[in-house]
DNA sequence: CTGTTAATTAACGCAAATGTTAATTACATG
DNA sequence: CATGTAATTAACATTTGCGTTAATTAACAG
């Protein structure tokens, strides 16, 4: 089981976040197709995703001359986990909470 | 509102997400008291203390020549907040494993 | 076999992060 | 007011992270 602080490392990097948070939006892609993900060089994209696959919140599949990419729901589950386990913590206000998420689903259309 | 990866970024260092585990378990303690989450010399853990100020994630109360320390809310709501929001990808984990083993297995023929 | 495409690894430069010791600021107390 | 305690800021060294270009590996197409 992969640390949390790790976990965050990994998604502390805009790019990578930016990465994820498209897999996680359109599916699995191909190295390729995540290159307009920022204004940076394919080796740059490349080593992100090996940062992120080495901290498990991706995998990679091969396709012929393509890696494709997706993201691991364990990481997902983990940092979900934590957060909900100090929920007593910030539970006062659970109606931030909701309207939080639905101002992120209206975002993401 | 603080960017997640900003968030991610305060609490991917081990000693940062260490104070920020203490101060949800027994609460609010001086920056003193904090003193050996880690086995690093008073400055280092200013400085720590710092940054978790500077990303919203700490709060900092003046008490005499005391700075005491407590974790903010709101950066737990709003991780808690995007890990739901994706729920729906790693609540059924299992299910899309599955769909994805026989996925490759189509593919592969 | 040859050339093209997809992606990664290698080698290198530079900026940011993290630790140290020394100096400073602010409050408390005899 | 002189001294001690709590914490931070300053100055500096070292490491890590992230970008680049060039070279390499692997698969595909003629």
């Amino acid at each position: 089981m992969t640390r949390l602080p790790d976990l965050f490392a990994a998604l502390a990097d805009p790019t990578r976040f930016a990465i994820v948070e498209r897999l996680l939006a359109e599916g699995e892609q191909s190295a390729g197709e995540l290159a307009d993900i920022a204004d940076i060089t394919a080796p740059a994209i490349s080593r992100h995703l090996k940062v992120l696959r080495e901290a498990g919140v991706v995998t990679q599949r091969i396709d012929g001359q393509r890696r494709i990419y997706a993201v691991t729901p364990e990481p997902l589950q983990a940092i979900s986990a934590w957060a909900i386990a100090h929920r007593d913590f910030w539970e006062g206000s659970l109606d931030r909470l909701e309207a939080a998420i639905r101002n992120r689903r209206k975002e993401s259309r």
